[in-house]
DNA sequence: AAATTAGTTCAATTTAGATTGAACCGCGTA
DNA sequence: TACGCGGTTCAATCTAAATTGAACTAATTT
């Protein structure tokens, strides 16, 4: 048996004692999704349990996840709703005990599309409307000489170009990580 | 000559007196791109201080940015720092005064570029690093059935497969919005 | 060389949004 | 029908990041 610092005289009475150096590679891996979810606007909390998760061989029960990171029973049931919304975790129902377990979906498209579905897509829908408004203030403009006129419509007629290939990429995108 | 609502005697003694309408527009355009930052993970102040510059049909000097969003001096400097290492914005020194003055640039390939450098790789690159130090963790974990071993290998190995896919798609979308 | 202008820096403050925790719900069991 | 288990909700709290503003530099004008 491999050497384990903490014994279990002294291991606290509602942490199930684990070895260190599994604890230390879990730990490392919610850091790294930690640090990636940086690059998508989502919540520390969010990305922990998604790493804890995954560094699990097994399927963890949220009284697991809530014991493992040592957050709120409200931070794991927000993260985890969020997590099965974009479809980044699946509820792997056991036989054991009436517990919901969870997996890491490991496709990447389905991580792409479900983060691209629940966190971008809403910004272009909300972002067609308010370009139509943004039309309407430009027509209501009764100053300022031709020029002025003319370039602000170019820039309006600009910032709809890059709305439609914004929205092109994202089928492309999502064709990429197939 | 149409309506304005304020007349010049009741303007504060700072603002230059601008149309209604126009400030309409601007504060419209300023809006789209602060909702759009959110996408980004940029904060309101950049945002805003793209949009500004964005809905002037002339180059603003740092005065006029100042003014017309009636941010602090601080805020503008350190905008104005970040779209220029973005390269979201161009420096257009104008014969009249002193000061600089700001155009944004229009090249949509030019933003996502920037944005891509500044802000995506560098989290690659510490990915990179990461992800060699989460091999060493799992190799050092001397606990647990060889089935577990498997799981959090080919665990791992997806995580490569995804860091790599990631990387791959940066020259994609440079191309694609080139 | 003093004063004015144009902009930067960074410690202090503010604010947005992430996290908590206590009250609550629904379901199965005693 | 009461009780415990598994989880949800949401107002209150906390924290990380954005913003401010005052002191500063560097260049220009008087």
């Amino acid at each position: 048996m491999p050497d384990c610092s903490l014994t279990l005289a002294s291991a606290p009475s509602s942490a199930t004692q684990r070895m260190a150096d599994v604890v230390a590679f879990e730990q490392a891996v919610v850091e790294f999704f930690v640090d990636a979810a940086e690059v998508f606007g989502l919540p520390k909390s969010v990305a922990s349990i998604y790493g804890i998760v995954f560094a699990s061989p097994e399927p963890l029960s949220f009284a697991e996840i809530e014991e493992r990171l040592d957050f709120s029973k409200g931070s794991v049931s927000q993260g985890l709703k969020v997590l099965r919304e974009m479809g980044a975790i699946r509820e792997v129902s056991s036989a054991k005990d009436r517990a919901e377990r969870f997996t890491p979906d490991l496709e990447l498209r389905a991580l792409v599309t479900g983060f691209l579905r629940t966190k971008v897509q809403p910004h272009f829908s909300a972002g067609a409307v308010r370009l139509s408004a943004l039309k309407a203030y430009a027509k209501a403009i009764h100053d300022g000489t031709p020029e002025q006129k003319k370039a602000r419509d170019a820039r309006l007629d600009k910032l709809g170009t890059w709305h439609r290939r914004g929205q092109a990429v994202i089928p492309l995108l999502t064709k990429f990580f197939g």
